[in-house]
DNA sequence: ATCTGCTTCCAGTATTTACTGAAAGTTCAT
DNA sequence: ATGAACTTTCAGTAAATACTGGAAGCAGAT
């Protein structure tokens, strides 16, 4: 096929504009979601500079967002034999990435929000009115929930992806 | 409990504010996330001006954001007889309120995701190059991943608050 | 037809968030 | 110790997003 090197950029420019788009709409600023895009769909590894170039971002904006990457553990740096400079991989694995966001969205969302819940449902602890109840009532059921969730999320992210899926499909049942 | 009152306004305005940044760090505007925090946790309806009192807000903020909320299905419209003012309430089940944002996030975000992976999985059909394999690959597997990912939540939304407890029980089995 | 009480829209503005580019920092080779 | 190759930081700026307040729209009462 005479133009498939064109076709495939163009189908990999499509996909890293999507998955920017998608990543901004979930919280995640949209080069990061873009660059995440874009590595995991290299052939090869990907140099800063690459990177640069290929999304048309300076410098500090691919650094601060390669660096975040890496912190979410969903791309790592890659150094080769003989040479100075830092190149980056992303995990391919789409079970992978999935455990790697759940572990990451609880440890710094989920957690601070249980403590919030927490501090709520303590602060309203034993009041009489009936206001007073109420807000308890509905502290302590969200708390349920978000912990319960929680916990499932647990569950599944440290499950091998077999498992996941075996389950899956008693769920399915 | 002489100030019972008080301290359980702090608690709610704790509660709002933190629902405010947690919405936020999911992609919802904050003002919105408040506004649902403080339905949440009224003893009673409210009308747009008590909602812009409370939370200091124009008139227009607080409009939009109420209208956002009724589409997410969070909160709805409820009139008084007698008077032509509309009043609002929040659903106040925890499962229901998570039901409703599973399917909203599903129609509005990843039904488009699903779009976009079926065309570069599409686009890529065929290739014959190890890079457009690897990138056919890539975009199956992801589009597998989220479709999955998408049913379960349909499955899980679709479900009675007690059915799903049973279930999770079971998971934790 | 006009008024009143309320809802909706929207142009202009403020706030927040993201990005740039240049300078400073680091590390290793010589 | 100097310099080359690369990484990191950050003050300033640009872009995106959210908010305000007034004006327009609408519907029921008089």
């Amino acid at each position: 096929m005479i133009d498939e090197g064109v076709s495939l950029g163009e189908a990999r420019d499509e996909f890293v504009t999507q998955w920017g788009i998608m990543g901004a709409q979930w919280g995640i600023n949209r080069t990061m979601a873009q660059i995440h895009a874009l590595l995991m769909t290299a052939p090869d590894v990907m140099s800063t500079d690459e990177v640069m170039e290929t999304l048309e971002i300076s410098r500090g904006n691919a650094h601060t967002n390669l660096k975040d990457l890496v912190s979410w553990g969903l791309i790592r740096i890659v150094t080769k034999k003989g040479e100075r400079k830092e190149f980056f991989e992303a995990e391919k694995d789409v079970w992978e990435i999935f455990r790697r966001v759940a572990r990451e969205r609880k440890r710094r969302e989920i957690e601070p929000a249980l403590e919030t819940l927490r501090n709520c449902k303590a602060a309203s602890e034993g009041m009489k009115s009936p206001e007073g109840r109420a807000f308890h009532e509905q502290m302590d059921q969200l708390e349920d929930f978000v912990s319960f969730a929680s916990r499932m999320g647990d569950r599944v992210a440290s499950m091998q992806h077999g498992k996941a899926i075996k389950l899956a499909m008693k769920f399915f049942s």
